[in-house]
DNA sequence: GCAAATTAATGATTTATTCAAG
DNA sequence: CTTGAATAAATCATTAATTTGC
């Protein structure tokens, strides 16, 4: 309740661009004006610290990473356009039979055995691995909802009964549970020396392993 | 075409028990076996893929992570349960002041120079820089719709007020709009050579610094 | 005054929705 | 139309405030 005084208003509009204030209003915009100072040196800096350096426009439009990095796998697909991935058919394959077989959310590790695997069969990196697995899980989700719409009035939903035909569901009760620590951490792949280089800068957090849930 | 699509990474998602479907909504008992293997030795393996490998039931219960790794500031708050971020008050103070400034959400150089720069006044890390940002801004959303819908009937609205009172609205002409490629980039930070090694696995995507929207 | 119990804030994840490339 | 990619909303969980009983 300290702060607040903030009264943007939202429009709610289908649109979710970003690069703009989402929800209009607040004509405030970051990156609108391209270069131009936050004429407001008022500075009310805490100590040492400077808000302009980090509300700096756009700075420019970085270039697209060079698509050679160290990683570029040997006999790839070769990726044309380089936009997104274009998975091959071993490729979804095995990530079904992986879906299938009961997987969901792979942790990093996962992502990372999985995505060395798959990348014999074509150009792939672990978020492509860990994308298709969102997306997939809830495709299927909302498929197998359609289906229980159409099809059955019996507010039973069973969990996991109608869907995917070719799995007899298990038992898995394994709600896991343990008290674990969530211990995520990202850390900074050393940012260049160079502010302004707008190399990959990797960021990355890990992800957590299972969720207590215990209240 | 060939230019621009900045690459910064953004931060990984995901795991979580992955036991059942979807919505807790009907209890099915979440939390309640304990350390159930999913018992479902099928394997399905395509070639020479081996299923099981990755389907593996948790592991272990993972340790968290040792609370001594190569980063401990210098003289932080020490933070002593080491769980979650526990900001500081000047912490708080120049997000706020950022906020306020029109940022929303940081792209990873921007994230890890502000998370640079807090570290300075207490133990940090730069996904908590984004989550603050995530949180702040959905919460700031929520507590001004709640505050329109309590005293406001007329639809006027006039966009962009009475909002952030120190700054000028700029005309804000030009959304920019530049046909930036997405391209995020997710990297895996060498996994140690023990599979079973639970220790931090770097998994990190970048994230886009504007959505295109031409359409 | 203080600690257990309760509530309020808010950090961290997950899920749903949306955008756009092919 | 399909689906990879990205974001925002909803939710969960933990910590700090605070209340309450002694």
């Amino acid at each position: 309740m300290g702060l607040s005084s903030m009264k943007v208003h939202q429009f709610a509009r289908g649109g979710a661009l970003w690069g703009d204030d989402e929800y209009s209003s607040s004509g405030l915009s970051l990156g609108v004006c391209k270069r131009l100072r936050p004429l407001n040196p008022k500075l009310t800096t805490t100590g040492a610290f400077d808000l302009r350096s980090f509300i700096r426009p756009e700075s420019s439009p970085i270039q697209l990473v060079s698509p050679e990095h160290k990683k570029d796998s040997p006999q790839v697909e070769t990726h044309p356009g380089g936009t997104r991935w274009n998975p091959t058919q071993e490729q979804i394959g095995i990530l079904e039979m992986l879906y299938r077989g009961g997987m969901r959310t792979p942790n990093a590790q996962q992502i990372e055995q999985i995505t060395a695997q798959l990348s014999k069969y074509g150009k792939i990196e672990g978020k492509n691995v860990f994308y298709w697995f969102q997306n997939h899980k809830a495709r299927e989700r909302q498929k197998q909802k359609r289906n229980n719409l159409g099809l059955t009035h019996s507010p039973r939903t069973a969990p996991s009964s109608t869907m995917i035909n070719s799995i007899s569901l298990k038992p898995r009760g394994e709600v896991v549970e343990s008290p674990y620590k969530k211990c995520r951490s990202w850390s900074f792949e050393s940012l260049e020396k160079d502010e302004e280089d707008n190399k990959t800068l990797e960021l990355f957090p890990l992800h957590p392993e299972g969720r207590s849930r215990s209240s």
